[in-house]
DNA sequence: ATAGTTAATTGAAACGTTTTACCAAACTAG
DNA sequence: CTAGTTTGGTAAAACGTTTCAATTAACTAT
């Protein structure tokens, strides 16, 4: 149970001299200190197999080199590549990670509470793009709090933020159906209601259709709730319809997984009788069958991103004004759009 | 830049008493304190806004309330439910979480230094099922730190440890298919020189064949490497030879979802031409086409357990003899064994 | 030689808590 | 009325660092 542990004063008595010099040699500070000296330190240190109590500095310095990293749920597929970005630059900065999750608003302020107990130099937000208020994160901002939002449409702008185009990338992806000649692109919505990826990603189809003067028929506005679940469902409600579409957008893509098995179970062929496309690039998705047409999402970039504009800001200060950093997606172009086929027939 | 931080000797004063009472009161210590003077100091905290420093807090109880998660792939998909676990009972429990993301022995050695520099009251190693050295851990060990290791073979027998089946689930699985009348049941492996859990993966499904007094042939033993694409490639392998199996048991789920995949493109109808079953049931195995059978790992729950049994150990002391737990799998019956389809046909 | 600069080192304050030892007042019991 | 106990509160040490001001010693320039 009880662990010894050198401290400073330790190694100094070691080599004889005063802590304040082991401090300084140890940090490599401005002072003048002699070679045998430090000579002497270094052993001392060496032998006793000293660790600086990170703590300790922390409390004299007033920092802790230390992010807090807010997430609202594990299980978002987004986390962990954009963690990675995360971690890599943070890990090269020198700064520790603590977690802090959360479920909703409430234990979001409450996670931030927590953190700032234990003194994080700043935050990251990887939140999902969820529509509640966000007015702690103004108030945190009001108290000049260092911190970043990754994902996360916000009411007011002057937050710094990264984004991932996901317009743009719905848009893109109407227009990549419409070029290889479907004119019955229907959607299939992530909740509206409670995220706003799934507005813009609405908005971006709806651009691209306009763009060639096309107007959706509304029942082509199919709900779902990004869940696989949801994708199959929707694709067995799209089936009654009178007039089927000839091309899918699915708005993320759990529900393109869902909405592929869904369209096998009924015996329609992708991309045969229907094409889908998707935002939104896991793994598994060059491996679906057939593989998935998608729009990637730069998840990594965007951790490291985030994570870059935040150190920045606890070296120099924060930007002014706010930055907002909008990430565009990448075409990968596979098989369920039927590209694939066409070259090939 | 500059954030202004209350302390308790700022709450003092306001109340009007000294920082000793403050303390007593805040942490509901066992001392007597009068009722008017308790409540003065509560609604002094509450107007200044008052939040410990846990820092400074840890410097003198020396223990932070912390516990170190190392882990060795972000993108290790076991990583998000273990945690998932570990962070329920450790937020109840009132601990925090900082993480150590190694990547070989030697980054690994070097996060567990940088989190005893933290402070960290203890560990948990949610790392790979890794077959590499393990002196570090015994090092730690010696020195009475703290720690527990989720799903990882190690060397010794005396290390606190959860584990998952994962040679019982090869065993049931084949067991499984030999059940529905199949004796020509092959593997796709997963890379047995680094990872344990391939290994062992690999002599349940050995196990599972040799209770029925049947013998493998070489040839249906095929090498893979827990990735997609290593799936992908096997099934290629395999449908070169001579004489095709009736049955695939394939180690991990990725590999299996290359298989689907690759059998898909080779127009073997899935579970009418051979069978599949794999370990591990992602969200998405579920809606593959066909749907995935598998043995379900007990993810969050190893997550939980190795929090408990770490919690209780920095609480009581460490359990003496070190404990081995192992965790069992649940059979999941999907499509992609045939069952399904023998059932209804 | 005197003053001024530079180099090398040290002692002590400070960071914000918790906790121990101590003190004073107010009771209680004989 | 005295001795002992309970109640309510305080002052100060301690945790392990960093850093600032001070000090001494050794040079340099006048």
């Amino acid at each position: 149970m009880k662990i010894s542990t050198v401290t400073i004063r330790d190694v100094a008595r070691e080599a004889g001299v005063s802590v304040g010099t082991v401090s300084h040699v140890l940090n490599g500070s401005s002072r003048h200190v002699g070679a045998n000296t430090r000579e002497r330190v270094l052993s001392a240190a060496q032998l006793l197999q000293y660790r600086p109590n990170v703590i300790a500095r922390s409390m004299v310095k007033r920092a802790t080199a230390t992010i807090g990293l807010v997430i609202n749920e594990l299980s978002n597929p987004l986390f962990m590549p954009v963690t990675e970005g995360v971690e890599s630059v943070l890990h090269a900065e020198g700064y520790g990670i603590v977690l802090g999750i959360s479920h909703d608003m409430t234990s979001e302020i409450q996670a931030v509470e927590t953190l700032r107990g234990r003194q994080v130099d700043g935050f990251i937000f990887m939140s999902l793009s969820v529509t509640y208020p966000d007015d702690h994160l103004f108030a945190l901002k009001e108290q000049g709090v260092p911190f970043v939002v990754i994902n996360r449409g916000l009411e007011r702008p002057d937050i710094n933020r990264i984004l991932m185009d996901d317009y743009g990338a719905a848009k893109q992806l109407t227009s990549h159906l419409l070029d290889l000649g479907h004119s019955n692109v229907a959607t299939i919505t992530g909740p509206r209601q409670i995220r706003r990826s799934a507005v813009n990603r609405y908005r971006g189809w709806l651009a691209g259709l306009r763009e060639r003067n096309l107007e959706p028929y509304p029942d082509w506005i199919i709900a779902g709730d990004y869940t696989f679940e949801g994708g199959y469902q929707a694709v067995r409600q799209m089936l009654q319809l009178a007039q089927r579409p000839t091309a899918l957008f699915i708005a993320n893509e759990s529900m393109a997984v869902g909405a592929l098995k869904s369209l096998a179970d009924a015996g329609v062929k992708v991309p045969h009788d229907i094409a889908v496309v998707t935002i939104g690039d896991p793994p598994f998705a060059a491996y679906t069958n057939p593989s998935l047409t998608t729009m990637a999402l730069p998840v990594e970039e965007a951790g490291r991103v985030g994570a870059r504009l935040l150190v920045d800001w606890l070296k120099d200060g924060p930007p002014e004004p706010a930055k907002e950093i909008l990430l565009s997606c990448t075409l990968k172009v596979r098989e369920s759009c039927g590209t694939h086929l066409k070259n090939q027939t």
